[in-house]
Parts: C-alpha cells; sequence; structure tokens
DNA sequence: TTAATACATTGACACTTATCTATGTCTAGG
DNA sequence: CCTAGACATAGATAAGTGTCAATGTATTAA
C-alpha cells in the first residue's frame, strides 16, 4: 500500500489555517454546531462556512445535520491517516538516532 | 503551556503541498542533498530551492552546508510538535470512544 | 403559510502561492 | 585569479486563498 501524498497535502491544507487548526482542536473535545464554533472567532458566519467546508472535504471532520443545526466532530479516520504518517516518519527518525 | 496555533498552522502550510510533503517523507530516510532530492521530481533548481526555504522555515527541516552541496534532514524538534498536537487530540477522540 | 433561525452559496476583492527564466553568490580545484 | 558546480535570489505571472456583503435554502414553530 504505497502512501497517497495527494490526500496528506490536503488534510495538512485543510490545517494550514490558523483559524481551522484552532476548530480542529476545539472539536477533540466533542461534537460542536457551526453558531458554536462561530462564538469564538472574529469572522462572519459565511467565513466559517467556507472554513467548515474545506476541513470537512478534507476528511478531517465529520458533519450531520441535527434539525436546524450543523454539528460537527473530528472523523477518527482521518485523524488516523495523518497520525500514521507522522508515526512512521517519527519511528524512522528515532531509530536513526538510536 | 498554551498551544501556538499560529506555529502549527505554519508546519502544516509547509506540508500542505504534494512535493513537499514528499520530500519530508523522503527525508525521514536520513540526509539528503538538493540535488538528490531534485532528481526525484520534475521541477527546476530554483523551485526546489523554494519549497526547501518553507521546510526549514518552518521548523521541520534542517540545513547543514557540507563544501558545495546543502544537506537537509528533519527537525525531530519540529516534527515531534506536530506529533504532540495529533497524539493528544487523538488521545481524547480515543477517550470519548471508549 | 408565514416568519425566524441556522447555514450555504455567490460574486467581488486583495493577498498569497507555485512556478519559471535570468542572474547572483559561494565553495573547491586548477 | 579563473572556472565550474551547487545553490539562492529576483522578477514576472497565472492560479489559488481568505474574507466580506448580499442572497439563497432548509428546517422548525406558530
Amino acid at each position: 500500500m504505497s502512501k497517497n501524498y495527494g490526500e496528506y497535502a490536503l488534510c495538512m491544507k485543510a490545517l494550514s489555517d490558523e483559524t481551522r487548526v484552532r476548530i480542529f482542536d476545539m472539536l477533540s473535545d466533542g461534537e460542536l454546531c457551526a453558531c458554536k464554533i462561530l462564538e469564538d472567532f472574529n469572522i462572519t458566519q459565511p467565513t466559517l462556512s467556507y472554513h467548515m467546508k474545506i476541513l470537512c472535504d478534507s476528511g478531517l471532520v465529520h458533519s450531520r445535520r441535527d434539525g436546524v443545526w450543523m454539528k460537527y466532530s473530528i472523523h477518527k479516520d482521518g485523524l488516523d491517516s495523518i497520525k500514521n504518517l507522522f508515526d512512521g516518519i517519527g519511528l524512522k527518525i528515532g531509530e536513526s538516532n538510536k
């Protein structure tokens, strides 16, 4: 199974904006709706919507409707994918330092 | 110690390009000189120089002169920093799924 | 059906990015 | 002191990004 660097780059791009990496970290505490996230930032609602779309398209964040609200949470598979990349690199680096 | 999201975003931005994430992964096998890296890509030398500067500025890659050559390697501290971010998030997500 | 609320989409804009060609800088050998 | 090789910098440019105001869409409640 060869690595899909395009997908890795897409995930990194999703987290390459300070607002988005903050949102991603917020979601580690559990599911949040858009209006709750919006309270923490000085951006407009359309801008947040734009950022959430990028996070969801990357596969790192999952969304679902709950009535009028959109609930966002971390998509474990997406997180595991990049964790595996860095863990693998870390192992190889660590080995060479022994 | 609060998280420096700006630095995280900078690291992610450094890896948000497919060429750069490939280079970073290549470096997990050990130090490489620019001319060796260049062989693996269809880009010009100035473009590679541009990418290496971004990787170095992010703190993820270390560079040193060796005579005429520039040798690049992964900067362990930079890698550990983002590994800690994802590990921390992974732990919180894992806990909530127990 | 109407209104209110939450979110998405569109269009515009300034700014950033990835790439190239051309040129500059630094190091080692002769 | 030249020259050649390896890398960096500058300038140009097409494409992409983050932001907003304005508007559209979908859901719930009355």
